[in-house]
DNA sequence: ACCCAACGCACAATCGTTTGTGCCAATTTG
DNA sequence: CAAATTGGCACAAACGATTGTGCGTTGGGT
């Protein structure tokens, strides 16, 4: 900016004015303004925004923070963010936790040096002091999908309790009265909301509630898999199968194929979180669709408002609708169970 | 750092030194050094990257601008590179370009105002001077899945073409004759290398080529669709079709199942790329799997070492090799056709 | 007793912007 | 004609680090 300034034989502050779009409101003749944007243009010149952001102290970037983006809700969310962020001129810094505390740490803390604006979070919910940490440092922060009850920080996600019950009246309607229900992280946000909507649904139909039922630790395939071998194995195995996750359900396919069972004959399974390729899998999956690029529509719509205003959104939980996908994976259960 | 200065009696100078780990270089008492960072700690302070960047003309940054972050090749990609960055100190700017030139140009712009210190790269391809002036601008750059024989940028890739003259001998030597090609992004990299690929097994074989069997133009589910609706509603309809892309093979599943026709029954189909559910399709797909993770390995660790090093990496083309994954989706045709 | 290292640290310039304030001419006002 | 605006711009202090250089104190060697 210096030479640019010397070029045009005007101070640099007459050029940061002009190229900041301030030109008008300093009384900058129009003369004076074109040769700046002129010369600018010519050697191609565009304002240092380290040098900008350190000034101004604001970065114009917000981290994102997921613990799987190859996860298709994640992904969809991560790309739902970054495209509505950059058009109103954020970037993001993806940090990818692979749901481990630790990374989640690190990751925070490499985002926070990094003096990012605020930050969009799907923490693992285990323990929740270094989110705290975050909110009393008064770091813009909004949660994703996963929160937790103490903590009043705005949150957004899909209703998975009413997505829960929703599928698991789906299965009792149908004739199912043992439902295994494969679960992600159990303290999870997520999960127990899932779970809650899957007792509700239970208990609205006098069924009872088997603990033992309800087998799994994490959102992944394999999780989901051993899950489904363990319930299936039983003498007196479930006749249907809720998983509360997207690559759960995948796992409980592969677990009843290796089992020599068929869905939906043998066993009946719904999954929460759809995917494109759902409806091509054999069987055709029901799922329980979560509206994810509303989910991140808002999300980064509350941040960046947030960010431009500096008040605060209201604190308290914004909850979408789910959205029952009807496919064949569910079928009433064969008589001799 | 002033304040922590004033606060335990010393220059910013050795502030810095010590919290920078250089107190021994500068021979810092290891008193004075004990105290720095005893107060660092006591007020969680940590050293502002902006401010340093700022200095140091560095921002342990690197930018990756992917076309389409929910497609499961690229989200793997994205992952691994992301995880193999933040090991190594280096956060990820994420920017998905939707396979939109315009978008690629701003993201590209708004990378490089933000001082990355590098750039992952896998552009659309359609044009190249966008990147041929990073290039010229000396902007560390790798080009990662895409790219162009005319810029003698660092590159890694999969093994396209071999990957493609594998999988279309393997519908060849099951007797098919009239194979169907649904292609990508028609100038990419990839597509072009693919088709070659196809063509070299189709001449291995005496086979015509017929070019009016090379349909699409998108790496997208709906292109595949319509791509095999158009081959697949000839009275002469190809018996298999080669997908060039994942999202493709997916549409032609799809575009299959409209039609009412069985795979592989009445057409085999075999997709380029792999991803975790192909096993648990209508009917299990048989793919050509890329090694994802290690392109994304290989193309951030050569990024990174050339940064840090401050000596490019060799030019030439990186390949890793593709597998062929059997499973049912490639069956000999039927008698009658 | 004198000199010279080795010690241990402080100064100040620099990275590239933004912005509150001040200054001088030209013009308008009373 | 003096006083008050106003137009058009330049100065210089931040923002928060890093680093080459310089400067006073010790202690040991001769």
């Amino acid at each position: 900016m210096k030479d640019l300034a010397r070029e045009v034989g005007l101070s640099v502050s007459v050029v940061s004015r002009v190229l900041g779009g301030k030109g008008d409101d300093f009384r900058i003749s129009e003369q004076s303004q074109q040769r700046v944007r002129a010369t600018a243009a010519k050697h191609g010149f565009s304002v240092n925004q380290l040098a900008r952001s350190l000034r101004l102290q604001q970065t114009k970037t917000i981290g994102l923070l997921i613990p799987d983006i190859s996860n298709s809700f994640f992904s969809l969310i991560a790309r739902t963010v970054e495209k509505t962020a950059r058009r109103r001129g954020y970037a993001i810094i993806l940090c990818d936790t692979e749901d481990d505390e630790t990374i989640e740490q690190e990751a925070l803390s490499l985002l926070v040096d990094r003096a990012v604006d605020g930050l969009l979070v799907s923490p693992i919910g285990k323990g929740s002091d270094h989110i705290r940490a975050l909110y009393e440092r008064n770091v813009p922060l909004v949660l994703v999908d996963r929160f937790f009850d103490d903590l009043p920080i705005p949150y957004v996600t899909a209703n998975n309790e009413k997505g829960a019950y929703d599928g698991t009246i789906h299965l009792i309607t149908h004739g199912h009265r043992r439902i295994g229900f494969l679960q992600g992280i159990p303290d999870s946000k997520p999960n127990v909301e899932r779970l809650r909507g899957y007792r509700r649904a239970l208990a609205d139909h006098a069924l009872p509630f088997d603990p033992s039922w309800v087998r799994g630790s994490k959102f992944e395939e394999a999780d989901g898999y051993d899950s489904a071998q363990a319930l299936l194995k039983q003498t007196a195995r479930p006749t249907a199968l809720f998983a509360s996750s997207s690559l759960g359900a995948l796992g409980a396919m592969r677990a009843c194929l290796d089992r020599g069972l068929s869905v939906p004959d043998d066993v009946s399974l719904i999954g929460f979180d759809e995917y494109p390729y759902a409806r091509l899998l054999a069987p055709p999956l029901t799922t329980i669709a979560q509206p994810a690029q509303a989910i991140a529509e808002m999300a980064s719509g509350l941040l960046m408002d947030w960010l431009e205003t500096g008040n605060a959104p209201a604190m308290g939980v914004n909850v979408l609708d789910t959205n029952l996908v009807l496919r064949d994976s569910v079928k009433p259960p064969a008589n001799d169970h």
